[in-house]
DNA sequence: GCTTGACCTTCCCATGGCTGGAACCTTCAT
DNA sequence: ATGAAGGTTCCAGCCATGGGAAGGTCAAGC
């Protein structure tokens, strides 16, 4: 099986597989005779492994973590639920914060006549310069909030 | 006012005011004889404004959008008000996604024992071939989940 | 057997929104 | 005068990923 197939049968593409190996969260895949990745049955179960644990947002070094414990049969099924419980907190910390912008814009822009007159409360708030502002977060560090389209 | 008097007063580090000033976010600020930066009372306005939209979620470029609507007196609330709604859009579609990684999460941890047992629902669920595992959404492609600590 | 085109290989570059550090200059207090 | 604490520029890295160039390989059709 080369890449191309590897990457269909996984739905990993093929530039994240040569990453992934390129960053040792799968082992270097075997090589044919004329240089070419030749993926065995296990290398695409693992690509899939990984393909899923991407979907539900671990990092990569994460995903090392989780696989390590997959290839291991006496894992400590402890190991596991506190890295996915670990992950969840992340998430809803991230979550909280981003409901918190979003409702505090929906306030905003329902005040917003939205037409084509200059007042805008939207605008008003941001430039204000205290904290009282319609609830104003309490600093916490920006974080990313969009990722790629 | 120089660059970190400019930071302290506005809550935003000595090296974003620079990298703002790099991508055209700020204009390039006025420079003493010694080559330091010398803010002005509106600058600083504008790095405050900065900060608020980003605390918000909003990235460079919508600042950027949002800033010069900001310094227009003839805007169209209209158009700050569409800014935020797509905004606000975005950030529920992020949220759910990451709503339902946990929830995911949540499901498959719950039934995890959690002890010196290898037995694990959620390696097996990472594991499975199929569509069939537990709340298993429908690819939309992967998107960073975590932010910079 | 040779061309064609679809694959593969490695490599570097770009993204966003920063942070860190090196190397050097300026200001200020002692 | 000296040293610390600022400032300046520039370069590199983070994360996960996509894009593309330059070149090797393979399979099908003629």
């Amino acid at each position: 099986m080369n890449i191309g197939q590897a990457s269909v049968a996984t739905g990993v593409s093929t530039k994240m597989i040569r990453y992934y190996e390129s960053v040792g969260l799968i082992r270097p895949a075997d090589r044919t005779d004329s240089n070419y990745r030749d993926f065995a049955e296990r290398d695409v179960r693992e690509l899939q492994f990984i393909r899923r644990a991407r979907d539900l947002g671990f990092s990569v070094g994460e995903i090392s973590h989780l696989l390590s414990l997959w290839r291991d049969r006496d894992r400590p099924s402890r190991e596991v639920k506190a890295i996915a419980e670990k992950h969840v907190t992340d998430l809803d910390a991230r979550i909280a914060e981003m409901q918190a912008m979003a409702d505090t814009l929906r306030t905003l822009a329902k005040c917003c006549a939205g037409d084509d007159r200059p007042e805008c409360p939207i605008l008003t708030d941001l430039g204000e310069t205290g904290l009282q502002g319609v609830g104003r977060s309490v600093r916490k560090g920006a974080r990313p909030v969009r990722g790629p389209a």
